[in-house]
Order: C-alpha cells, then structure tokens, then sequence
DNA sequence: GAGGAATATTCCTCTTTAGTTATATTTGAA
DNA sequence: TTCAAATATAACTAAAGAGGAATATTCCTC
C-alpha cells in the first residue's frame, strides 16, 4: 500500500495511470501525450513497474506499458475498512465533538 | 485527487490515518501510539488537515483530530473507473499481448 | 554491418520535504 | 498570577526525488 500510493502520489505518474486506464501504450506515446520527454516517460514508468502498477511487453523496438490489477484491488480492499467512514451515520461524529466542546465552554460560564 | 495522494503517500501519515479509522485522537495520543515526537505529529497532522483528510476540534489544551469522510469518497470514485481493470477480463489483454509478441517472433522464423 | 529509431540509464542540479531542536501559545489548575 | 501540560510554529539540516542533458543499448531496415 505504501508503495502503491507513493507511486501515484507523483502528478506525472498519476496521468500516466490515467492515461493506460483505456489500454496499453508505447513509451513515446506516453511521452507525447503528456509532453513530457523520454526519459523522464521512462523514469516514471520504471517507479510504476516497481511498484506493481504497470506490466511492460517487448515488442520489437518498442515496450508497451500496461496496467496491472492487483494494485487497484488493493486500494479497493484497503478502502474497504474505511466503509463505516464514508457513511452518513459517521458525520454525526463531528457534531458529538462539536457538542462536547460546546459543553465546556458552557461549564466555564457556571 | 492529487493532494489526497500525496498526503497518504508518507507512511507515518499513512499510519496516522490508519490510527484515526477507529476514532479520534489527541496529539499527543497520535505521536505515543507511533512513536513520534510531537512536533512531528503535529506537523503531519497539519498536512492531513490541508488536504482535507482530517479535521480538528479544539477542547481546551487538546486538539482532537478526526477523519473527515469526503477524501475517501473521492478515492472510491476514483477507484470505480478503473473498475474494469479489476474484472477477470482486464487480464486476457495480457494474453493478447503476449500472443502479438509471440506472432512477430515467429514472423522473424520465416 | 551501418544508420536510425525507441528506450533505458547515468549524472548532475535543484526543489521539496521529513526530522529535530528550540521556542511560542493557549489553557487548566493551584 | 504563576506553573505546567498540550500543541503549534520557526529555523535548520539532511535526504529524497524530479527534471534535464548526454550517453548507452537494443533492434529494425537497408
């Protein structure tokens, strides 16, 4: 998980995710698309395969990037346990801080 | 997206999310429990509290920190295009670009 | 086998950022 | 009103990492 998200924490890396989410890409096309230069492309590209968000394939000349699965299920699992946060019942958690501290201070005025 | 990332890219930040999925802490509750020092923690805090992950309410002394719900619901709809990715499907284009390789170097041995 | 295209790698510089120490600020309690 | 506890902030240092230019490597084509 570590790995996974420092791996795309970086905003280049991130786009480049972005950009295999419709389908394996070549190197230069990569670099193209988001105007970077080459090797900063392949720099990029070698921290996401080290990570395990990206496969590459030889192709002649050529090497194709491609996304990887297990990293997304992973975040997906990792999600999982953060469910209970992202449900209306959890805001309510704000408001019985809120109130705590409005508790307090009304102490203070006694 | 990006500030979210990044903000979970550190571990010990990692680490204090983590901390917080159960409930909220103090400061000082956060830096025993990880082994911080506390201007560490504080700061790290900080960064969470600016990316939107966290939020602070103030009892007397204390700042309890709390994780607000918002930033996850952004990586879940994230997550959910790369949905497709995830799906058993996804793996076959594996296959496809191995086949592709296989075929050029077998069209080499004509 | 020479040249050129696609990619990786190396080396360097510069910026960002994490950790540390010291200090400031706020608040409750005596 | 003074003291101590909890936290934030500032200043500094060191390390990590991104970008750039040059070079190495691999492979195809002629």
């Amino acid at each position: 998980m570590k790995t996974t998200l420092n791996a795309l924490a970086e905003p280049n890396r991130l786009l480049i995710v972005e950009l295999l989410r419709d389908g394996p890409l070549t190197v230069g096309e990569i670099a193209d698309r988001l105007g970077l230069k080459q090797p900063q492309a392949s720099k990029h590209l070698g921290v996401l395969r080290n990570a395990g968000l990206v496969e590459m394939t030889k192709i002649a000349n050529r090497r194709i990037y491609n996304l990887k699965a297990e990293p997304f299920k992973e975040i997906d699992a990792w999600l999982e346990s953060y469910r209970h946060i992202m449900n209306e019942r959890f805001e309510r958690l704000d408001d019985y801080l809120e109130d705590l501290q409005r508790k307090n201070v009304n102490d203070d005025d006694k």
